[in-house]
RNA sequence: GGGCGAUUAGCUCAAUUGGCAGAGCAUCCGGUUUACACCUGGAAGGUUGUAAGUUCGAGUCUUACAUCGCCCA
């Protein structure tokens, strides 16, 4: 066995292997296996792997690797999503190298350019995720855009038309003057800025002002109406007036809404119906009229008059130096608002009226709030619970389209109508038969093809075998800032087009971000980069950095210092492995020995794992995995390398054969059961690692998870060996203390009792653990030694012989300074106990535990006052 | 304005129905005894944001407040 693990090697050879053997798909586990699914949310084709695919491939691959290993069918279903916006961003930047632009060169040859660059670039993602160990079933991959999904895509939308729940019409939408597209809410982020205020008295018809504040003068010119508060006394009468639009001079009018707010600005409200989401409603309310003064790429238009061809911001600048010119601006002043950005780009996103189609969503949001209310889908953390319920019941309608050229190009065609060119709308899977149609050139929002993803990509429409046997899926795994985006939408799509819940649990994980909280981002330089991470230390470092690292659905702050431990952790274990390795001899027998031949040291360890096994079982079932990774490192790195491994050196290099091969059977059962503990963790490393003790099956990842064997729990043992650990414990600090060569063996003595008598059938624990080589017994009835010091845990108490180190005045110091600390807790023990109210009412196991504190308290205590005593002087 | 989360050692984070607050890194003092220097023995470091409450017992449950972050208007 290597004296390393060299996981530069061996990642992409072990992952071969796996692939190859079909292990990744769930046709592995045979016919009556029960079913485990996870749909892997698709990254976008282009993109490159970030941390944030890291942690839920970690994540993902984990729950899958654990549910293989328990027998189930497991199937990860991987693949890729077209990203409308980002890869025609790409696509269109590539182009304007060549100085071209997407229009010069056209719709089909941008098309066939986007292709080309998917299929350049497409392979990227899902490279990168092999070399983090994902094992999903390629054989099974999607793309959104491929012809089964989108041949689902379609069948959706033209059920969704038949059914009346899409429709076309003019709406005020998030317009994105640069993509010149539209965009949904989710994809607009308000920013918080201080921007200026600019208040102006708007002028009236008879001659009156009102006054009036915005931070958007250039939408004064599509103002429809003035409001002012039913309520306010100060502007009654010029209610039902009419106002004139600065510098434009068109009658608008003045209008009553206890909309407005009376104490902002000057009390009034200018009403610009079709810039203004607001303002929107207000309009439909009074029926205004809408007027748009901004063209597609945000310019005035010429609706906006002498201002028109102006781009926004001059008009702004243009249009308030013209009113104050006219004498009717009063101030500006600092503001702080939240102003929309496009989610892509950060530009600032215009409400504006355009026809765009939108699904009448109400319908769907109510089977899915139900899924969730009635339990069928359950949502980790649950906290998150409360957050999908507010945001689907005031969900609005969906605007799905987007004049995009790379997405789902609409299923419909319009005909001319009097005169209108959409005045015929046709939607089906085909072109009309008949002349004059026309194909919608608008695409689909990405997060549409997205919402069919559990269902589509096992086949849906078709009837398949694998939608069959594989769908609804058990577990969907994400990033809680795509609850909405993504989660909602699967879920309501899910239960509306199969009437079966896309998947019972989601799993949120929070947002990995660098040290102090902030955001990972190239300008700071402090991005992490998961595959120069890989080239580092290999893959199952970083997954289980990131696995410990945060608990479920709260953003973690990776650390890389924490990298490193778990990439010493992996070498650890490696370590561990190879001794075993080394000290095997010919064929062993599988399986632990029969508890007779088992002495104490593998009593206990066999007994710490079981409780571990149980532990790591229940942290799965409530899918805290960053505790269970710990909790299996705590118990390999803290217990069973340095104690029960160093105790092990004494049967098998000095033990009779039975005892070597008992010990043998012992070391290679633990191990065994933590590298399958671990394997969905660290999948490389523990594979490799086993192939190195003797075990049964082909692979790791195909052995079965671990289970608990309640009969295997010995407290006596553990409580024994609790003891004996103190005792090393006090024995390496009174070496420590009186400056004991760590290298020098000494011997230690005891009066002869029940509890030396024990421990000296184990002396050999001392000696592997702190170099005591022998321990006499003295008769019971003895004077305490001379030259030595006294050490004591719990009922256990001891002499080292320390001549010529020994200092009488320190070592009534020391002990005296042990009694104050025990004091303490005794102290402690003992009034907890005099409780009466703690006696009668807390768990008889708590109280239990107590008891036996103060029984080894009282018993230490009584020792180290025996021993001071005898020491005399102090 | 509404909702959610966080606040624990210098830093990054844990803590299974409430039961002696723990790791890693950093710091300090020791060790090249063949599994591992990618190692190892030990030490120090805490009024668990503040103030009340419930309880035999609170980091954990309740209430209020403070600071930070996120989501939604």
């Amino acid at each position: 066995m290597p004296r390393n693990f060299d996981f530069a090697e061996a990642e992409a050879r072990i992952y071969a292997h796996w692939e190859a053997s079909g292990y990744f798909q769930p046709e592995v586990a045979g016919d009556d296996a029960e079913p485990f699914v996870i749909s892997m949310p698709p990254p976008n084709v282009t993109g490159s792997l970030h941390i944030g695919h890291a942690l839920f491939t970690a994540l993902e691959d984990l729950m899958i690797r654990y549910e293989r290993m328990r027998g189930k069918a497991a199937l990860w279903l991987p693949g890729a999503d077209h990203a409308g916006i980002a890869t025609q961003l790409q696509v269109e930047k590539l182009l304007r190298d060549e100085g071209r632009s997407r229009e010069e060169v056209g719709y089909e040859e941008f098309l066939a350019r986007t292709w080309q660059y998917k299929e350049e670039q497409g392979g990227a993602i899902t490279s990168q995720l092999r070399r983090l160990g994902a094992s999903c079933d390629w054989s099974r991959e999607r793309f959104t855009l491929d012809d089964g999904l989108s041949t689902a895509v379609r069948q959706a939308f033209i059920t969704l038309w038949e059914q009346g729940l899409i429709y076309r019409g003019p709406r005020l939408v998030n317009w994105s003057p640069g993509l010149q597209t539209a965009v949904s809410d989710l994809e607009v982020e308000m920013s918080e800025e201080e921007v200026t205020l600019y208040t102006f008295r708007y002028p009236l018809e008879n001659g009156a002002h009102l006054p009036v504040a915005t931070t958007r003068p250039e939408t004064i010119l599509g103002d429809t109406a003035v409001a002012v508060h039913p309520d306010d006394e100060r502007y009654q009468d010029l209610i039902g007036t009419h106002a004139l639009v600065p510098m434009l001079g068109r009658r608008i009018p003045v209008i009553a809404d206890d909309y407005v707010d009376r104490d902002f600005g000057g009390g009034a409200l200018k009403v610009t119906p079709a810039h203004d989401f607001n303002d929107y409603e207000l309009a439909q309310k009074h029926k205004l009229a809408l007027v748009n003064v901004l063209n597609k790429d945000a310019s005035m238009n010429s609706q906006a008059g002498a201002y028109a061809g102006l781009d926004r911001y001059e008009c702004r600048q243009r249009l308030w130096s013209d009113m104050q010119a006219a004498g009717l601006t009063v101030k500006t002043e600092a503001y702080l608002t939240r102003i929309p950005r496009s989610q892509r780009g950060g530009e600032v996103v215009e409400p504006m009226i355009s026809e765009q189609w939108f699904v009448r969503i109400q319908p769907l949001a109510e089977k899915a709030l139900a899924a969730v209310r009635d339990g069928r889908i359950k949502i980790v953390p649950e906290r998150f619970e409360k957050v999908y319920f507010h945001w689907l019941e005031n969900i609005q309608d969906w605007c799905i389209s987007r004049q995009l050229w790379w997405g789902h190009r609409i299923p419909a065609w319009y005909r001319e109508r009097d005169g209108d060119p959409h005045g015929e709308i046709y939607v089906g899977r085909d072109a009309p038969r008949g002349a004059g149609w026309v194909m919608e050139r608008d695409v689909l929002d990405t997060w549409f093809s997205s919402g069919l993803w559990p269902f589509s990509t096992l086949g849906w429409p078709q009837q398949t075998a694998d939608l069959a046997r594989f769908y609804p899926t058990q577990v969907m795994e994400t990033g809680h800032d795509i609850l909405f985006f993504w989660v909602a939408r699967m879920i309501m799509m899910g239960l509306w087009f199969t009437d079966t819940p896309p998947f019972h649990t989601v799993y949120l994980h929070g947002l990995v971000r660098a040290e102090g909280g902030k955001k990972f981002s190239k300008t700071l330089g402090n991005a992490i980069d998961p595959l120069t991470v890989v080239d580092q230390h290999g893959a199952d470092p970083l997954r289980f950095t990131l696995i410990t690292s945060g608990t479920p659905g709260n953003d973690c702050h990776l650390d890389p210092t924490r990298l490193d431990h778990s990439f010493r952790f992996v070498n650890k274990v490696w370590q561990m492995t190879s001794f075993i390795n080394r000290n095997l001899d010919g064929g062993l027998e599988l399986g632990l020995p029969p508890r007779a031949e088992l002495d104490l040291p593998s009593r206990w360890i066999v007994s710490r794992l079981q409780r571990l096994v149980a532990n790591v079982q229940y942290l799965f079932d409530i899918y805290q995995y960053g505790e269970a990774g710990s909790q299996i490192l705590a118990f390999m790195w803290d217990e069973c390398a340095p104690f029960y491994l160093e105790i092990s050196k004494q049967a098998l290099y000095h033990g009779t054969k039975g005892e070597q091969e008992a010990t043998r059977r012992v070391l290679v059962a633990v191990q065994d059961a933590c590298l399958r503990l671990l394997h969905p963790f660290m999948p490389f490393m523990t594979e490799e690692a086993w192939r190195y003790i003797p075990h049964d099956g082909d692979a790791l990842i195909m052995a079965q998870w671990p289970r608990a064997d309640e009969a295997l729990i010995d407290d006596e043992a553990e409580a024994q060996m609790h003891l004996y650990l103190e005792l090393v414990r006090e024995i390496r600090n009174a070496r420590g203390e009186y400056k004991v060569d760590p290298g020098k063996r000494i011997t230690a003595l005891a009066k002869q009792d029940e509890s030396t008598l024990a421990l000296a059938e184990n002396a050999h624990i001392l000696s592997r653990l702190c170099n005591v080589s022998d321990l006499s017994l003295l008769p019971a009835d003895a004077g305490d030694p001379a030259n030595c010091a006294g050490i004591v845990a719990g009922e256990l108490s001891i002499f080292l012989p320390l001549e010529g180190l020994l200092d009488l005045e320190a070592e009534c110091q020391r002990l005296q300074d042990e009694r104050g600390k025990l004091s303490v807790q005794l102290e402690r023990t003992q009034k907890m106990l005099a409780n009466e109210n703690f006696v009668a009412r807390a768990r008889p196991d708590v109280v239990q535990r107590e008891r036996d504190r103060l029984r080894d308290q009282l018993a230490a205590l009584a020792q180290l006052d025996e021993r001071l005593a005898s020491l005399g002087e102090c």
